[in-house]
DNA sequence: GATAAGGTCTGTACTATATACAGAGGCAAG
DNA sequence: CTTGCCTCTGTATATAGTACAGACCTTATC
């Protein structure tokens, strides 16, 4: 086993990764982070295994996973034979982004509807106040 | 000018807009809804107005609007020839909508794809945890 | 040696959008 | 008078962070 080195600072750690100075904290107060080992001063040093783990959270994140699931799916990365449950968990997901884009696009045509109506309207009413106003 | 009849309590008014009870004083301490007079016991009084602006809130947050905008739209409506000012409002939030659904979008092709390569995957390796924790 | 710049430490507050709960009252029916 | 239901207040919880104050550490410059 060789000794990983852990010359990186919180600052230059969230750098690397893209990630928000606060946010490695707070991923650590939320268990997503290890509690890193600290130097003489009590500052957090960090290394590359540090850098790789906060990378798959930000990506995961981007991915639309909450903290939850990217903690489920970092406790998972570990185990072996796992392509299975992260396809279904995946997959699971991958619904989950699909009802969201129908009820947006469900909005956005009553909304688009609703403009237009505005757009058509010459009276000094407004349908669409009308619309959210009705009873 | 008549005045109003209130006679209905919060937990009625929630029920009757189909908004929770807690919400209705969330929305009061957020100056959406108005500070209601109160009866002998110090108990909230309603009458049909404040049902009906609170049925607009609901509507208005059905479409996406969000709380500043929701009191901008109520603010809105208290005015004259408001039509057009409404629809630059509404397109402006269509177009926040359609970001989202493209954002959402690329996640879920993103993902759909990482999906599909663990269902053809026969390694031991897990291709969608690879992609994550790549450098 | 003094001082300034920059990093980091902690705890806490703030954003948005609600929901939930504890403990105290009010009020009508049995 | 007790049971049940309503409402009152203040506060805590959830998600996913961001921001800031006040203190401390280290390094560079004068």
């Amino acid at each position: 086993m060789k000794i990983e080195t852990r010359d990186m600072g919180r600052g230059q750690l969230a750098k690397l990764a893209s990630v928000n100075l606060e946010t490695v904290r707070f991923y650590e107060r939320n268990g997503l982070m290890p509690e890193p080992i600290r130097n003489g001063s009590g500052y957090r040093q960090y290394g590359a295994s540090d850098l790789k783990r906060l990378r798959f959270i930000r990506r995961s994140k981007e991915l639309g996973f909450s903290i939850t699931e990217t903690r489920q799916l970092l406790s998972m990365s570990d185990g072996q034979n796992i392509c299975g449950d992260i396809q279904v968990f995946a997959e699971d997901h991958v619904r989950s982004i699909k009802r969201k884009i129908s009820d947006l696009k469900k909005m956005q045509n009553t909304l688009s509807a609703l403009a237009e109506s505005c757009a058509d309207n010459s009276s000094t009413e407004c349908p669409m106040i009308d619309t959210l106003m009705s009873d």
